[in-house]
DNA sequence: TTAAGTGCAAAAACTTTGCATATTT
DNA sequence: AAATATGCAAAGTTTTTGCACTTAA
């Protein structure tokens, strides 16, 4: 497994394209670095959790950072059918998943597919794009939530 | 090509779960039964289309019909990247099909993936979800602006 | 030094809601 | 007649933006 940026990569990145690093991209992305494999995090969690590390970033702050970071391809943009963005910190496209959400409770399984991938870049490189993501998202209605329906 | 819904198997639909038929919701389904193949369209959209046939209601209700529908499953209710949703007739699991997003243009194309249905139900038996959508999602970027990043 | 980034508050975009009125069953 | 739906305006969410100040290179 590969933890495809820190600080100093990201600096890199940044710097190339005439961008500066700063203490506040250099916390978020320390933030998705150490996230739980499975989590993704909203603008609002993101700003949350920083001030519960106690280190400082405003909301506008943390808005621009996830919108350039995701362009910059360092985070994965997703909408699991919430009401807001989530994010999560992008991996290779081999190593990438795809997400089963319950449509009642929300409740998210992660999975891989190998198969997936291959059809996205075979589908991307006959229409002549260059393939940058490839998310199969699957709506069910998770056990307990069939149950509970009676 | 099987059409889901006409006005008659709408209002069975809701009344049987208590729900009434009405002009706006007949219009609402009748927009997306005209729509033609590949085009969906976000609450706005509707609103204004529903406007330029010279037929009515209000914005609110738009919001609150595509939202009953959706649950409905009549439509399909879909997030492709940009600041809202979208919506279209929904198909079975079997003719649905999903999408190729440019992440500069938006340009779209759709296309049809047994494989990536199949792939879908197996999971969803796998983890005891009742399967209801499978939506494969590819970001890229699409010749045309390829050619333009130079 | 100077170009870029931040924080704040204000605004924008999208969506939901309360309530009086109108409509369907 | 009774319950549901609508329209309007007001409010709620999420996200963006203008601007003065700060900071990285």
């Amino acid at each position: 497994m590969v933890i495809p940026y820190n600080s100093v990569a990201l600096k890199v990145t940044l710097n190339q394209k005439g961008w500066r690093m700063t203490p506040q991209r250099q916390v978020i992305l320390d933030l998705f670095c150490n996230l739980p494999k499975g989590e993704h995090l909203s603008a609002e969690e993101v700003h949350q959790r920083i001030q519960e590390r106690g280190d400082k970033s405003s909301l506008s702050t943390v808005y621009r950072t996830l919108k350039l970071m995701a362009h910059l391809r360092i985070l994965r943009e997703m909408d699991l059918g919430e009401e807001h963005k989530n994010y999560e910190l992008n991996e290779t496209l081999q190593d990438s998943h795809h997400h089963l959400v319950c449509i009642r409770c929300t409740k998210t399984i992660e999975f891989k597919s190998e198969t997936t991938r291959q059809i996205g870049a075979k589908l991307a490189k006959q229409e002549g794009y260059e393939l940058l993501d490839c998310q199969l998202l699957i709506h069910g209605v998770c056990p307990t939530c069939r149950r509970s329906l009676v």
